[in-house]
DNA sequence: CAGTCTACTGAGCGATCGCTTAGGCTGAGC
DNA sequence: GCTCAGCCTAAGCGATCGCTCAGTAGACTG
């Protein structure tokens, strides 16, 4: 996800700061801190970023790139609704898993951002919920899913993902892919495809 | 919920607090901007309460309180195990709808408290869970569910009715009720109720 | 080798932070 | 009518914040 960064001493520094505003929130971490944690001096952020803001930004636009790439991969190739949503749910909640410093970043900390950085991370995430949606009405509208409520049921497939960056540890019992499983299946059943 | 703090000035406080937090996050809010909001000086907050911290752990206690109280009522007489379920995840999503300001803070502020506040809280939210696995382990022990995986299943009915409080609006299109009939509805496909 | 450029250091600026303290106001109890 | 405890204000402490900037080390160019 991070490889692009360049050059090194930008990447070492989001990085840095990835895992300090995972750990302590956006406001609860210093530039100090994120620089100490790239092995830096206090005023070196300020040669590759603007601002502490401009950092959280670029920090929001390349994961938000990255769960996008990786659901439009996901469903790339599958053709019936119940192998596609299983693929997107799969994929969107290992996701959150195993970028679940990251994923709990851009949930709880997009509120620092400014008014016009906000406004274009809002609009990459409608693109995920209308993603989600899609694939749930499409299901409907086949008669592979039985759904009363569309937004609804898609907004619930949407928290039974996102909210894995909140409880996931990585010392716990189970691995990103054994979670992509069962959001998986469990999903199929939200929808109303098992019969 | 919040009635049974005194005097009516410490209330106010934390009130002003909660806003404050679930806006701006804990380390996003300053003392002053809690007091002000309270209509007080800056000093007056250390009258009711010994740190900031402690007053984000006296907003904690009480809301863990009110979360539990609630599940406990929704359960009280429900005897079989598809109206307990029903029951509890409409009284837990709904709660984290009409409380989605304190819901957020006791989400996302909980690592600025202090350890041994940290494990008396902790200890609260373990309650909350093994409740609900409780009640999934039941109805499958009885036949009335179809779940193979009992934990990962009740971490999933967790996830339904807490991350509203992430996405929910008041201004939005759905009622706290509306959001609980349909997560409560969910949450019945997600245990295999239906049949 | 001299000159130029980029990446970075480290001191330090003004602002704001959590919190303390001295003192004033108010109302209940004697 | 006086005391005193409780509640609150206003000023201000030391620490830390985001950010700036003059200076430097080292690589590259001619």
């Amino acid at each position: 996800m991070w490889a692009t960064v360049r050059p090194e001493a930008a990447r070492r520094l989001l990085l840095a700061a990835v895992d300090s505003f995972a750990e302590l929130g956006y406001h609860g971490t210093s530039t100090r801190h994120i620089t100490t944690g790239a092995g830096m001096s206090a005023g070196a952020l300020y040669v590759h970023y603007r601002t502490k803001a401009d950092l959280l930004f670029q920090i929001a636009l390349i994961v938000h790139d990255s769960v996008l790439a990786t659901l439009r991969e996901a469903l790339d190739g599958k053709e019936e609704p119940p192998q596609r949503v299983r693929a997107l749910m799969y994929a969107f909640s290992s996701w959150h898993a195993r970028h679940h410093e990251a994923a709990r970043v851009i949930q709880n900390e997009m509120r620092a951002l400014e008014p016009e950085h906000a406004a274009r991370i809002a609009a990459m995430r409608r693109q995920v919920r209308e993603l989600i949606l899609a694939e749930v009405s499409a299901g409907a509208a086949s008669g592979h899913f039985d759904v009363a409520d569309l937004p609804g049921t898609a907004r619930a497939l949407s928290s039974l993902a996102i909210d894995v960056c909140r409880w996931y540890r990585p010392e716990g019992p189970r691995t990103p892919d054994e979670i992509g499983a069962l959001c998986a299946h469990t999903a199929l059943r939200v929808v109303g495809a098992e019969r």
